[in-house]
DNA sequence: CTTAGCACTCTTTGTTCTTGAGTGCTAATC
DNA sequence: GATTAGCACTCAAGAACAAAGAGTGCTAAG
């Protein structure tokens, strides 16, 4: 049994009715539209023959034919048109970009705001790193008075943090900025965990007086570097999903909310490939509380050694095209921010 | 009518019995405890009685009776026993507090977590300055290399940010240093919306060549003074919700979430004042789309200028007295880890 | 003041029936 | 060989109805 060209265009028209309406799809329905020009009869036979094949199933007897995993697979892989936002659409997200981000805040989370609000979908995001293991490659103490100091860190990713250290007991400027030679010198490009006993000890002896602060500085390091492998992990829209019929059940909807929170970023979906749109439908999810959704999922580049991530969440019965549209246009916008570039009415 | 003992102890049964099993509570249910030794016809006066006077009611005829908010109120006032977190308890989250925090990210947010497991309902924080107009007590640029220098910023709240910043032509670290003196005599103790053109003018005129960065350093300042009047809103547990009945109606459990989130955050509950446990009953509450639910709500004082709220957000039937506990239990630890302090085995 | 008793109300649950959408199959038609 | 008309069949969803049960309010007696 071959897929003829009348087949694809039935199996596209079933899948985008039911995006759009939930409801099975009967032969009834399709012979109105003006695409086909055959009777019921045949489209009944050739919607039998595409469920034989996999694409379409059946709920009960008495229903119509609802797009299977493997039926949104093949018309995510072959028939749906590219989407492309409407200029209108594409200004307002320029515009939504440049006054939002002006804001300030933090860019990622207002992107995701606005990508769930446009899709109505629960967005999430987060930054892996792709550098290996954190290092610092400068120590930087400035003397505020006699009683405090600022550490400011740079690591091997451009990070940069600062903390103002408050002291029990007073400390010379000098012996502060003597210390960071010393810190410097010791300390740098150096993961965290090989901050030994040993370096600390032949440091402290060195630096005299000042010797006391290592041990606040290299904590502070330490806590630096491991805030470098979080995830920064941020989700917004959760609730959405409670608009759709496949969650109407609030079981369903409970676990797909339980499963998407912080502790589980680790288990969604990342794109394999850099800029890549991916969508991965249904039972293809790796994770079995996600085996009923559909994710998108696409990276972009941050500085160095970063990359973001950025995935929308929603019923396998979802407007792919446009999601993806949507998705992506994001990510490039959001890209180009965080380059600190101007934002030039890209490319829809 | 006034309010016997025996009145008040039905009413506690019946706020205590509904509080547990959501269901309404009919007068056999009620003779069947070993507190009442009268019949059940007597309990039914009784209640009718509780009805007239406000503190419960009927969904409809036969059905058994469910408290007011007037009832809840009274009973939080008055009826309600201080609920002691058990020893047990309150040790495992004492060394929850240990471990989590040591893990760093966000303390503030991880106490959130932790009290939303505890409880089992939504919680949101936030921290909201209580400074009136953020300004700049201090700049310090740091050289990096010809092309590229840090910017540190301290503002009164005592809070610290910092920014690389690249350069597209090279820059005399003397001149970078000297541009520090400058900005520190002319914009420091100065709210953002003061940085007049005039005084950059000024303050450009003298310092020379590097006072091309002014602008630089000072839309920086711009942004972490505006970041300084945020909330830090953070909210976790919001499905949660979805395990208790009052919320099976799918709109109303919508309705709910989709009214949690950041942008709202202004409009949630704040305590009257410092470190007091407020409780906030359904139609008590001040915005339409909480009028169906409780807040619980404290806040506590982190570093000079700031508090921190901490709040709870449940369905009228809510075990307040246990809530309570553990909400301020949490707050007083999140207070002292936020101090610094170690943490004793703090007080249930 | 308390309680036993009883009629009454109203929700909940289960049952049965009907309706209608949609199918699969067969036989006739192009 | 592909298409179509026709028809019997299936099954979910909804309506209508009945029965059960929980709980009330009231009255009259203790």
């Amino acid at each position: 049994m071959d897929m003829s060209e009348r087949k694809r265009s039935i199996l596209r028209a079933v899948i985008e009715l039911y995006i759009k309406t939930a409801e099975p799809v009967g032969s009834k329905t399709l012979v109105q539209m003006p695409d086909f020009h055959v009777s019921s009869a045949t489209l009944r036979n050739e919607m039998a023959e595409l469920e034989i094949m996999g694409y379409l199933e059946h709920p009960h007897t008495s229903a119509g034919r609802v797009p299977t995993a493997q039926g949104y697979r093949f018309y995510v892989n072959e028939l749906m048109n590219a989407y492309r936002l409407s200029v209108e659409e594409a200004e307002r997200v320029r515009l939504a970009f440049q006054e939002k981000m002006a804001e300030l805040g933090n860019m990622i989370t207002k992107a995701g705001r606005m990508l769930s609000q446009m899709t109505q979908f629960p967005v999430y995001t987060m930054s892996s790193s792709t550098k290996a293991v954190p290092t610092v490659k400068r120590f930087e103490l400035i003397p505020v008075d006699a009683y405090s100091f600022i550490i400011v860190i740079m690591t091997n990713t451009d990070v940069v943090k600062n903390r103002l250290v408050r002291l029990p007991f007073p400390q010379h400027p000098e012996g502060i900025r003597g210390l960071a030679v010393l810190l410097n010198r010791y300390f740098t490009d150096l993961p965290a965990k090989d901050f030994s006993e040993e370096a600390v000890e032949r440091c402290a002896a060195a630096a005299g007086g000042a010797g006391a602060l290592i041990a606040i500085v290299l904590e502070f390091a330490r806590q630096v570097l491991d805030a470098q492998t979080d995830r920064g992990f941020y989700l917004t829209g959760t609730s959405n999903i409670l608009n759709y019929p496949e969650y109407q059940d609030v079981n369903k909807a409970r676990a797909l909310m339980d499963f998407l929170t912080e502790e589980n970023s680790g288990k969604l979906p990342e794109p394999d490939e850099r800029d890549n749109v991916n969508i991965i439908i249904g039972p293809e999810n790796v994770e079995k509380e996600l085996r009923d959704s559909s994710v998108i999922v696409v990276s972009y580049d941050i500085g160095e050694g970063q990359k973001g991530v950025l995935g929308v969440v929603g019923p396998t019965r979802m407007d792919y095209a446009k999601v993806a549209a949507r998705l992506s246009y994001i990510a490039q916008g959001l890209k180009r921010m965080l380059q600190g570039e101007a934002l030039p009415p890209f490319e829809p």
